[in-house]
DNA sequence: TCGTTCTGTGCAATCGTTTGCACAATGGAC
DNA sequence: GTCCATTGTGCAAACGATTGCACAGAACGA
């Protein structure tokens, strides 16, 4: 049953035709094809078709020194986020002739140290990272090391390396613009974490958004968080409710913390977006499903692993092309977690 | 700035303490680590330690005909199903020293094509497949060239190949059972396609448990659909909902058919469970969050993907292991998608 | 007719490892 | 002291492709 079914080789195919092997070789390379008489190239090409020829990408990838194959870093692929960037970075890909070899790090900066190690032993050509600290020195190694690098989702900063990222700045502005436009002017925060370029980002950019719709961002009002999950969101909501300090709307640094801010409110008996309106940042699929559907930040996840992408096919096969910076813009997607102020003051209910 | 860094290779290593090539490569292999002397052992491990030496798989791949690598295909990473089975094939996978590339194929039989045949150039070990058809050639060529095959998820009809499943007819039952429970006899079914074990198995299960129940399980009011898709769940429902037929609670073959339930649903005009019960299968990540939080079965999708690699590793490591399919046990969630029967006839609400 | 330039193909080295085989040195038995 | 195992290491040939170089033969001009 089993039959392990010998490989077939460019010499076997070498020697059906009656040719050298280097003669198939460079047949099959589209490059180096017009150096051979069109009808050897005919009775290669045929005989390549018969016998089923497929090349042997190690032995391709032993010579050349390059594997066609790049490496993808992620937190946690089970974060909504993050498939359809793959997707995006996957497809471009493959259309580039690459394989996306995928790794999880659970954000544990040993795993992510492992994990690029591993990548490296099997001779990627390049990397995406969707987990870049703002100081990583693992990003720095690498480009160091010349290895192409671009960084999508969080930037870094490490000079040098090319990103794909939201305009997180706008994204947070439109989210408390929409907000001050329903009547809410007593906002809170949850940060992300702020050893991430988003989670920085965002929180400074809530405070500028504010200043710039005249209202005051109270550092009471806002509450950090070790990680962009829903138990922190959950933490940090509570916490902020707890605090008894008065406030109408949350704007959260991501959905994850929003959606973990709706419990904190259910637990404190309070309602969405009756006593308080949320919003979110991301737009992960599915938080239009859920009750209420989430006011948030669409960001352009497939698009953004495809340029990721495409920029790193770039920088692969154009050796010393210039490091770029590229900003996608984001869109308030409104839904159902906003609502105008109530008259009636949230403090006074609580006290 | 970009410096390409010469790679250090095993040559080196000897180089530098003055031994063959051939003695390293035995003490960096703990099989044959024992032949050498432990001297030289120690010298040598120190040196490659000290140079940064990192063996090169792609030669190591050459010279043994094995890349420590394995394809994984999947319909699509963007489906909320499949995240936590590929981190447990991944979790087991870098457990054994492997690692995982994937594939997306969109259940297009011909992107499962390409997609193998990618796969298989650049050497992998073995396959895991979770887009196998009951019927799949593609399945059946990788057996018979003796590739090691592993199905999760899905099964199919091909012989001789290992699978990781779920107990199908164990979940329907629970479901219609839990229905009954509530009251309900007139139950309808959103079947998924039936070119796919999971849609045929739950479909069959269905008749089966309405049988066991005591109900009648009527051919109209069981719809088939052509994907497990939102969209697809959508028409059906509404399908259902318009031929005017009278039926209190839906057995959805999945979540994501019955959150499209949830819409055409909605879009009768009707309330979810007030008028109609509806309950999924698998328990896909945030399904607890939508509204209603939806009743469906649990599987355990990560444990799935870990044995399903862990079965893998066997297959590929000890050749001519028997093929064995596993069968994984779900469970019942009750969330508030599901209520007990109301009093009030639905057809007499609508006709 | 001879030399020169092209063109198309073959030759052989190479990428970094692994591994069967050969063989020197060591130690033990007699 | 001889001989035979045993042990530890080196040698060299793979694995399957790519590619610089060499070299026949054709084409061409003088």
């Amino acid at each position: 049953m089993n039959s392990p079914r010998p490989r077939v080789t460019i010499r076997d195919v070498a020697d059906r035709v009656g040719v050298h092997p280097s003669t198939v070789s460079r047949v099959l390379n589209p490059a180096t094809r017009g150096r051979i008489t069109s009808e050897i190239v005919k009775k290669v090409l045929s005989a390549a078709d018969e016998l089923g020829y497929r090349p042997n990408q190690t032995a391709q990838g032993l010579r050349t020194n390059r594997s066609r194959t790049v490496g993808v870093l992620i937190p946690d692929i089970t974060n909504p986020l993050f498939p359809p960037i793959i997707r995006g970075v996957e497809d471009a890909l493959a259309e580039g002739g690459y394989t996306a070899v995928l790794g999880n790090t659970d954000n544990l900066a040993e795993r992510e140290r492992d994990a690029v190690a591993t990548m490296r032993a099997r001779q990627v050509d390049g990397l995406i990272l969707a987990t870049a600290r703002k100081d990583d020195p693992i990003v720095a190694d690498c480009v160091s090391d010349g290895l192409p690098v671009v960084l999508v989702n969080r930037s870094s900063d490490v000079p040098g390396v090319s990103s794909v990222v939201n305009d997180d700045a706008m994204g947070i502005a439109q989210a408390v613009s929409h907000l001050k436009g329903l009547g809410h002017s007593r906002i809170a925060h949850i940060a992300g974490p702020q050893t991430l370029s988003t989670g920085e980002v965002r929180r400074r950019s809530f405070y500028d958004a504010m200043a710039c719709e005249g209202l005051v961002a109270e550092d009471d009002l806002v509450a950090e968080t070790t990680a962009f999950s829903e138990d922190e969101g959950l933490r940090a909501a509570a916490d902020l409710i707890a605090s008894g300090r008065e406030f109408t709307a949350i704007v959260a640094s991501n959905d994850l913390l929003a959606l973990g801010a709706y419990e904190a409110i259910d637990d404190a008996g309070l309602a969405c977006p009756g006593d308080m309106s949320v919003t979110g940042f991301n737009d992960m699929p599915f938080v239009d499903r859920v009750a209420p559907p989430l006011t948030t930040i669409r960001i352009p996840q497939y698009e953004m692993g495809r340029e990721a992408a495409r920029r790193l096919i770039q920088l692969m096969e154009t050796p010393y092309s210039p490091a770029r910076a590229t900003t996608l813009r984001p869109e308030l997607i409104v839904r159902g977690s906003t609502a105008r102020v109530r008259n009636v003051n949230l403090a006074a209910n609580r006290n």
